[in-house]
DNA sequence: ATGACCCAAAACTTGGGA
C-alpha cells in the first residue's frame, strides 16, 4: 500500500498538478493539508479518479482531507478535546480507516512566534493530538499521523539552524511535543531524500530557497510499531516542488508491505 | 536546471504562511 502526505497550499490552485501526480505516483491513500476550500467545495475531479474523499474545510484558511481507493471508514473530523483559537474550531485534523490502516491527516498550527497566543494554541493542539493518538493507537492495527507538523524535529532538519533563533518550529517545547508522541509509541518515519543529503519537505517560495536547497523537514509521518514495521520505503517527491504552479511543500510517500 | 513568493477573500489590499 502506498500512502502519501502533501500540503498542497490550496487544492484549487494545485488541482492540475495534484491530478497528474495522483495518476503518476499511484498512491492508494493521500493525506492533504491546506486545502483552503470548504468541505462542499472539494473538487469533484479527485473522486472521478476513483478516490473516496473525507474532506474537512471551512474556506480561506487551513483544511485537511484523506483520499483513498482502498476504503474509507470511521471518518472523524477534529481531535479529541481539540482546542479552539479565538473561540473558533479550525479544520486541522481528519481521521479515517483505509484498508485496515487508521490514519490522521493533520495541519498543526503554525505558532507564528514564541510568545504569541497562536504558539500556546499550537502546544495545546499538539497535546490534543497526543491524546487522540493514545486513544486510537493502542491496538495491533497499523496507525499513523501524517501531515504538516510545523516542527523541525532536530537541528539537522533545517538548512541553517543559526537563522532560527527566536523562531518557532525549532523550540524545545515544540520538540518536546514530538517527544511525547514518541513516548506514546509512535516513530518518526524518516523518508529518503531523492537529491542532496537531507529529506527536506518544505522550501519557502522566496529568495530562491528551492534552488539553494534552503529547506526544512516539517511534514512528518508518526507511526505506531505495526505501521512502522511494515514500511518498505519512504521518500520525498521533490520533483513536485519544481516548476510553475508548485506548492511550497513536496509530498512524502510511504510504501507499506501489509 | 529548480531562478528572486503565493494564496484567497472581498480585494484593487491584507493576513497568513514559516
Amino acid at each position: 500500500m502506498r500512502i502519501a502526505t502533501w500540503n498542497v497550499n490550496s487544492i484549487a490552485a494545485r488541482l492540475p498538478r495534484l491530478l497528474a501526480w495522483l495518476e503518476s505516483a499511484k498512491p492508494d491513500v493521500v493525506c492533504l493539508q491546506e486545502l483552503k476550500c470548504a468541505t462542499d467545495a472539494f473538487p469533484p475531479e479527485v473522486r472521478e479518479l476513483g478516490f473516496e474523499v473525507a474532506a474537512y474545510g471551512l474556506g480561506r484558511w487551513n483544511g485537511v482531507a484523506i483520499l483513498s481507493r482502498v476504503g474509507l471508514e470511521d471518518v472523524r473530523r477534529g481531535l479529541v478535546d481539540e482546542p479552539t483559537f479565538d473561540d473558533a474550531a479550525e479544520p486541522r485534523a481528519v481521521g479515517a480507516t483505509c484498508g485496515g490502516v487508521r490514519l490522521w491527516s493533520v495541519y498543526v498550527p503554525n505558532g507564528r512566534e514564541p510568545g504569541h497566543p497562536h504558539y500556546a494554541y499550537k502546544l495545546r493542539w499538539l497535546e490534543a493530538l497526543r491524546g487522540t493518538a493514545v486513544a486510537e493507537s493502542a491496538a495491533d492495527r497499523p496507525f499513523a499521523v501524517l501531515g504538516d507538523f510545523n516542527i523541525a524535529p532536530t537541528d539537522e532538519d533545517v538548512w541553517d539552524i543559526s537563522l532560527f533563533t527566536e523562531s518557532t518550529h525549532v523550540t524545545e517545547p515544540e520538540r518536546a511535543a514530538l517527544a511525547a508522541l514518541r513516548e506514546a509509541g509512535l516513530t518518526d518515519v524518516v523518508p529518503r531524500a531523492l537529491k542532496y543529503d537531507k529529506p527536506y519537505t518544505y522550501w519557502d517560495y522566496r529568495q530562491l530557497a528551492f534552488p539553494k536547497n534552503n529547506g526544512m523537514r516539517i511534514d512528518l509521518v508518526y507511526a505506531n510499531a505495526s505501521f512502522a514495521g511494515a514500511v518498505s520505503d519512504a521518500y520525498v517527491d521533490r520533483e513536485e516542488r519544481k516548476g510553475k504552479g508548485a506548492s511550497d511543500h513536496a509530498p512524502v510517500v510511504v510504501d507499506l508491505t501489509l
